[in-house]
DNA sequence: CATTTCACCTGGTGGC
DNA sequence: TGCCACCAGGTGAAAT
């Protein structure tokens, strides 16, 4: 589910709900997979601290954690601490994978099948990470012994229209299969990276690096304007996904090429045509993309 | 190196 | 209704 706006839009509503709050309990489910660092010394690092603040670093949600254990809770502004908590010690990383969600509810709604993770907060409420097909990763990192997070590539929406050109000269692979390269850009997934295309006027299988600068600029304004448009209407829910509380985005409604095989072309009528890039399906219209 | 393929999982859908 | 093939937002290891 989770591509740059879905994870943007959870990102947010988490950081909304659960800035300032403080863990109290920790829950890990047993399931070997999916946890990068053992889900014991995740709970221990992850017990009695502060949430500081929650953002987006291409596809992964940054929670920046400080110690608050013996720290007096203060309910002065709706349950939260006073923001002097200090600089961030520590940080927990989540990737939704395919299926991933990162849910706030309160401690008394009913556990979802496929709960791996429940963060019990200081007001009551509680952090969820529900996640069927464990692609997800948690991530728990001591600022004191190792960097931040950082996203691999460059960020989609900041890139510069010099740097967006350099990523894909003298690549060989095709443009979608380059879109989706998390080392390059951090963010792009199937749905962005066949709509852009799709509003570029782009073919998913040209080579990237023989794309002109007039596509490549056309390719990283469309890849801007959806992105952003998504980010707005809440991201897209394709089957499952819905962000922190539940609710589902809106910007399926407005994909253009997107799991549309068949559909008319909603610019020229041509129905979408589906094939395989790099392993992924792939839509495109054989009219208005070249 | 760059690039491609495949395994990792569960669940939904549509054909027979 | 059941069974089966195929598809799904992602990524990294292995193969080429």
């Amino acid at each position: 589910m989770p591509e740059l706006p879905e994870v943007e839009t959870t990102a947010r509503g988490v950081h909304e709900r659960l800035r300032g709050d403080r863990i109290v309990d920790v829950w890990f489910s047993r399931h070997p997979q999916p946890f990068k660092v053992p889900v014991a010394r995740q709970a221990k690092g992850l017990q009695g601290c502060a949430i500081l603040a929650v953002h987006r670093a291409g596809k992964h949600i940054v929670c920046e954690l400080a110690p608050a254990a013996g720290r007096p809770l203060d309910t002065v502004c709706g349950n939260r601490l006073v923001e002097s908590v200090g600089e961030p010690s520590a940080q927990w990383i989540v990737h939704l994978g395919m299926t991933g969600r990162l849910l706030v509810t309160t401690s008394e709604a009913p556990v979802a099948p496929h709960t791996h993770a429940r963060l019990a907060m200081a007001s009551g409420r509680e952090l969820r990470f529900v996640d069927p097909r464990r692609f997800g990763r948690l991530e728990y990192r001591d600022l004191r012994r190792c960097p931040g997070f950082r996203a691999p590539g460059v960020d989609p929406l900041s890139v510069t229209a010099e740097e967006f050109a350099r990523l894909f000269r003298g690549r060989k692979l095709a443009i979608k299969a380059a879109l989706l390269n998390q080392k390059l850009l951090s963010g792009v997934g199937n749905i962005y990276a066949d709509e852009s295309l799709f509003h570029a006027g782009i073919r998913p299988r040209r080579p990237a690096g023989r794309l002109t600068r007039e596509e490549l600029d056309r390719l990283r304004k469309a890849l801007v304007k959806v992105l952003k448009h998504a980010i707005r209407l809440g991201g897209s829910s394709v089957s499952d996904y819905v962000d922190a509380d539940g609710e589902r985005g809106f910007f399926q409604l407005e994909h253009c090429v997107y799991l549309r095989t068949g559909l008319p072309c909603r610019r020229c009528q041509t129905p979408v045509r589906r094939i395989l890039v790099a392993g992924r399906g792939t839509h495109y219209c054989p009219r208005c993309q070249r």
